[in-house]
DNA sequence: TTTTGATAGTCTATTTTGTAGACCTATGGC
DNA sequence: GCCATAGGTCTACAAAATAGACTATCAAAA
C-alpha cells in the first residue's frame, strides 16, 4: 500500500503508483462496470455484486481523486449520484480491455493449471 | 475474494477470476521482477522491496498453481529455488506491458488530478 | 397519520489479512 | 563451537475489509 516504503527520495515510481492505484481489488472491477453509460451509486452495486458499500465508496473516491471518474451529485430527493469516466479513465480501459482479452483467451490454460498443480515438496525445510 | 458470492452457478466469470488473482497488491509487481531472467525469492524479496516474506511466499505459491510461474528447487546448501514465467507468464506480460506503458505515460496527468481535488460536499448527508 | 421505501453514504463491531520478527533445516568457514 | 546463508514457516500484533445498523429527506402507500 506505501507507494514505496524502501529508499524512496525522489517522485514515486509510476509503475509502481499505478499498480498500487489499480492493484487493490476492485478498481479494475469499478472500471469495468464504468464503461459505456454513467452510473449509480446503487447500480454499480449490484453490478459488481460482491462489494460491500463501504469499499465501493472508497474506491470511487480514490479514482475520482485520480482523476478516472468523475462523481456528479443532483439535489433532488432522495439524491441521486452519477460517476461516470473521465478522458483519463476511459483511456485507461483500453490497455484494460487487452488485459481482458487476454483474460478471456487463456482462462482455460489457468483453470488446467490449477488442476495439475501439486504442492511443492519442502521436505527440506520441515523436519519430521 | 470470493470470485463470485452473489448468484454465480456456472463457471467463475474468466474476466472475474483472472482479475481477482491479478488484482491482489503484489502479483503484477512480481511477474514484473520475474522479466527476464529467472529469479531466486531473496532477490524477489529485495527487488520489491517493501513486500513481506509471507506475502512473497503466498502470491508465488498462487502464481504457481495458476501456471504463470515454475518453481524449481536445487538440492544445494544452503538450499537455492528459482522461480521463471513459464509461457503463459511470459504471454501475460504483453498486456501487462501496455498497461505499464499507460501508467508512465499517464502518470502526469494523475499526480495532477490529485493535487487539483477537492473533496465533494456531503451536506446532504451530516446533518450540522 | 403513521409506516414504508428509496438514495447515498457513514459508523461500528467483528472477521479477515498482512506485517515484523523469531525460528527451523543443513552445511561451510572461522 | 558459533555465526552466516537460503528459503521458508509460525506466531503475535496491527491494519484493513465486511456486514449490518444508522443518518437525512421527501413521496407514496396503508
Amino acid at each position: 500500500m506505501p507507494l514505496s516504503k524502501s529508499l524512496n527520495f525522489e517522485q514515486p515510481c509510476p509503475i509502481r503508483d499505478v499498480l498500487d492505484r489499480i492493484g487493490d481489488q476492485w478498481s479494475l472491477l469499478v472500471l469495468h462496470s464504468l464503461q459505456g453509460e454513467p452510473r449509480r451509486f446503487n447500480e454499480l452495486l449490484r453490478e459488481i455484486g460482491d462489494i460491500s458499500k463501504q469499499m465501493l465508496s472508497k474506491t470511487l473516491k480514490r479514482l475520482e481523486q485520480d482523476g478516472f471518474v468523475t462523481r456528479t451529485l443532483y439535489a433532488e430527493v432522495p439524491p441521486r449520484v452519477e460517476y461516470a469516466l473521465t478522458e483519463l479513465g476511459s483511456s485507461f480501459l483500453v490497455p484494460m480491455q487487452q488485459l481482458v482479452d487476454w483474460a478471456k483467451a487463456n482462462h482455460g490454460g489457468i483453470v488446467e493449471a490449477r488442476q495439475t498443480y501439486t504442492p511443492a515438496d519442502n521436505s527440506w525445510q520441515q523436519p519430521r
